[in-house]
DNA sequence: CGGGAACTGAT
DNA sequence: CATCAGTTCCC
């Protein structure tokens, strides 16, 4: 006969009691139990048929299992052990109600030792009359008393075992006695223990869970910050783990939130970067899994769905605007270009709106009048847009708005009187919405009926639209001259205004399509207007300006061409960027050297943070290219490096320590003097990041550029802050911060300046003279940026022979 | 049965 | 002594 599991306890997920909590919090699931269908753990006695006793204990998670001191409660429990009789006929045995009574600290000893006699009794009840000694009370009793020696052998075992005891798992160890010849249970079979069940409260080994992330999509390349909240997790045993599967269900990608100790708060809430998703062009939405995932055991938590979007910047979207189908002349030919005749009472968009010859071969039939509102779908809302409207509504509009029929036709000289056409019930007008995106626009072709019949009177609209037909073919002419279009822009310059369906005006457009001389021109005839300024500040539905679209395309020909016209770079997108935010961030210094010189800019408004919370230096040391020119470039122009991000209060040097950019990083602190000591909302210095995240190279720099390897999260004089090396990642780290130099281990990178390392010294004499010679110093600047020196131009910059002490750095390197 | 607060020990 | 993580108790 021999004991076998058939039903294991659940592992995880079942709470351990105190004695204070009371013994009845329902018992420990079985392995395969669920909501609908609940099991326990179930052992059966296998080649054996009658009564049976089946003793069941607690034991540690140990190869060799020893007593546990937490104790077995529930139905058939006493002692902290469950004792039930099986068979004769069934001889399965299942555990509906196993409570675990979490022993505390204090008494693991005591309740360790008792549990050591009771096996040492239990042992000697079999084997009779091992370490007992009879005694009687006074009563006469029989008691079992242990010899003093004994006990104490007892006591220090139970004593010395108990800190080693982990109490948040233990094991049940089932034992099954069959009778003996005399019906007693004596008959031992080979104990047999099941798998370990963890304490769900326990520190080390709760339930795993994410209960909100403040995004759950981000782009394809990564590096986008999270705050996920969870349940109670120790920051240096949790990951959070994005994963990818098949349609088979299998993993086919995995990838790791970027986080230090540091960034897990209070045990609730871990602040991570997104990993780079495992192809970074994707196209299409991708949708993947985030859970927690803890290190020792590999649990995890449930998944939470994160999509990973295509790169999208900004550019995403000019470069759908550019893809659109290019517009053919022959598109605006319209309907009634072949001067058709209208018929009376339908005055509809195809009477085209150019001035058309009669056959006197003047100018002077249906014309095309503009209105400028501040808000023209107040009065002409439907019922009047797109339709005809009688000649009395008409009026009765314009009377009751004529202050606000700004500049009533086209073609006119803007300065005149406002122009209100006289209106006989002859007179029908057609509103249409085109135009009207802004709703600031209508076009309002007006149309005399009679005229069509009996030929024109010398109406004041008829002469109007003789003077516009005379100017357009005066300017057909002189651009067929010329071939200057702003010959023929210039008819159409308060058109400038209008805007498309994505808030775009024409100079949005023309930067977009790189139409660089069409910008130009466009410039040109803009000036003449009194609202030049509204026009090239405007923006579109991203709340971006024609210019910072130039500096989005990095396109630095239209940025000095809309900078020359006076716009400002200092208006803000949605994402409360302005131009010079922009340029930072694509790095483009060449952009960025015109707008800090475009006018007297207030360096206030220049060096605010956007909606992210991150200045322009921030901005220019996470771009990928650059960044050294365009940091310079705002160090002259007195922007303050030490600026701390809003959302943690780092600084630019934080962010290029965090990149492990050794390059942005000494750039900030030789050339831009940034403040090695500057700290994080938290009270780190960029030299506690380093530490945390084990960047040895980083940490070397800044500890050689005078980091304060003591520096405290709290103020001095308090004792209790966190200095660098209470974070060190490593012993490595801990050295280095310990002062203690780390043996020299070059890494071996490209080969391609080998023979620059070993140039015999005549050549090397003669390379200094050549690239000393050139006074401004650009040759062995030259030189510094190809060996990836760039960073301490500065400090040999006053060297007698530069080349030289570049050369010594670089071998040294 | 789960949430959470009070308490305690370690650093 | 303050703070944080871990333990115990309460509801």
């Amino acid at each position: 006969p021999y004991l076998e599991i058939i039903e294991n306890p659940k592992s995880r997920g079942f709470r351990f009691r105190y004695t204070c909590e009371g013994p009845s919090h329902g018992g420990i699931p079985g392995g395969s139990s669920d909501k609908n269908k609940k099991t326990f753990p179930a052992v059966k006695i296998c080649n054996y048929q009658g009564y049976a006793r089946i003793v069941v204990q607690l034991v540690t998670n140990e190869e060799n299992p020893r007593l546990h001191p937490h104790s077995l409660v529930g139905k058939q429990c006493q002692n902290g052990i469950c004792t039930v009789q099986c068979g004769p006929k069934d001889m399965t045995a299942t555990f509906p109600n196993l409570g675990i009574q979490h022993v505390t600290k204090k008494n693991v000893a005591t309740i360790l030792e008792e549990r050591y006699i009771a096996a040492e009794m239990q042992l000697s009840s079999i084997n009779d009359g091992f370490p007992q000694e009879v005694q009687r009370n006074i009563k006469g009793e029989i008691l079992i008393v242990f010899r003093h020696e004994d006990r104490k052998r007892i006591s220090v075992k139970a004593t010395s075992e108990a800190k080693s005891i982990d109490l948040s798992v233990v094991r049940l160890m089932f034992i099954a006695y069959l009778p003996d010849s005399n019906g007693a249970f004596t008959i031992m079979l080979k104990p047999v223990i099941s798998d370990a069940i963890f304490d769900s409260k326990a520190p080390n080994a709760a339930t795993l869970k994410i209960c909100r992330m403040d995004c759950n999509a981000g782009s394809a390349s990564g590096g986008d910050e999270v705050y996920l909240l969870c349940d109670k997790v120790q920051k240096d045993d949790i990951q959070v783990v994005f994963s990818e599967e098949d349609m088979q269900g299998n993993n086919i990608w995995e990838g790791y939130g970027n986080f230090s100790p540091t960034d897990v708060h209070r045990q609730f809430a871990i602040v991570f970067r997104t990993p780079q998703y495992r192809d970074v062009d994707i196209k299409q939405p991708v949708n993947v899994q985030v859970q927690l995932r803890r290190k020792s055991d590999h649990e995890v938590s449930e998944a939470k769905p994160f999509t990973y979007l295509p790169n999208k910047s900004d550019l995403e979207l000019i470069d759908r605007k550019r893809r659109k189908p290019m517009p053919d002349f022959v598109d605006h030919l319209g309907n009634g270009n072949t001067g058709a005749e209208p018929t009376e009472g339908t005055y509809g968009p195809h009477y085209a709106p150019q001035a058309q010859q009669n056959k006197n071969g003047t100018g002077e039939l249906g014309s095309v009048f503009f209105l400028f509102y501040d808000n023209i779908t107040n009065h002409f809302n439907p019922p009047y847009l797109d339709k005809y409207v009688s000649s009395s509504t008409l009026t009765r509009i314009f009377k009751s708005n004529a202050y606000k029929c700004l500049h009533a036709t086209q073609g006119l000289n803007l300065n005149l009187p406002l122009y209100i056409p006289k209106l006989t019930k002859h007179h029908g007008i057609y509103i249409s919405r085109t135009g009207l995106c802004k709703g600031s626009i209508a076009s309002l072709w007006i149309v005399e009926s009679r005229y069509f019949k009996s030929g024109a009177k010398n109406n004041s609209i008829l002469s109007l639209t003789k003077k516009w037909a005379e100017r357009n073919s005066t300017a057909l002419h002189d651009y067929s001259i010329t071939g200057d279009v702003r010959m023929l822009l210039v008819l159409q310059r308060h058109l400038t205004s209008i805007r498309d369906h994505s808030g775009d005006s024409v100079l949005h457009v023309a930067v977009i399509h790189d139409q660089l001389e069409v910008l130009s021109s466009l410039l040109d005839v803009v000036a003449t207007l009194d609202n030049k300024q509204s026009i090239v500040d405007a923006i579109n539905k991203q709340k971006q300006t024609a210019l910072q679209v130039a500096v989005l395309t990095d396109n630095v020909e239209a940025v000095i061409d809309l900078i020359k016209m006076g716009a400002n770079p200092l208006i803000l997108d949605s994402y409360g960027n302005h131009s010079i935010h922009v340029a930072c961030r694509h790095g483009n210094a060449s952009i960025l050297y015109h707008l800090l010189n475009s006018k007297q800019l207030d360096i206030m408004q220049m060096d605010m943070k956007n909606h992210d919370g991150l200045g322009c230096f921030h901005l220019a040391a996470k771009a990928s290219q650059g960044t050294r020119q365009c940091l310079g470039l705002l160090k002259s122009n007195n922007f303050n490096v030490n600026m701390a991000d809003t959302k943690s209060g780092r600084t630019a040097l934080h962010l290029a320590v965090e990149m492990d950019n050794l390059v942005v990083a000494g750039c900030l602190i030789s050339e831009c003097d940034a403040d090695m000591e500057a700290a994080t909302y938290e009270g780190y210095t960029p030299l506690h990041v380093a530490a945390s995240l084990g960047l040895c190279e980083i940490a070397t720099l800044l500890l050689a550029c005078g980091a304060d390897p003591d520096a405290s999260t709290s103020p001095p004089g308090s004792e209790n802050g966190i200095t660098p090396a209470d974070l060190a990642a490593s012993d490595q780290m801990r050295d280095l911060l310990n002062g203690i130099k780390l043996p020299f281990n070059p890494k071996i990178t490209q080969n391609i300046f080998s023979d620059i390392a070993q140039l015999d010294e005549i050549l090397r004499l003669k390379l200094c003279k050549l690239l000393n010679a050139e006074r401004t110093g650009s040759d062995w600047l030259a030189l510094a940026e190809r060996l990836s020196l760039g960073s301490i131009v500065t400090f040999i910059r006053h060297s007698e022979n530069p080349t030289n002490t570049l050369l010594d750095n670089y071998m040294v390197s």
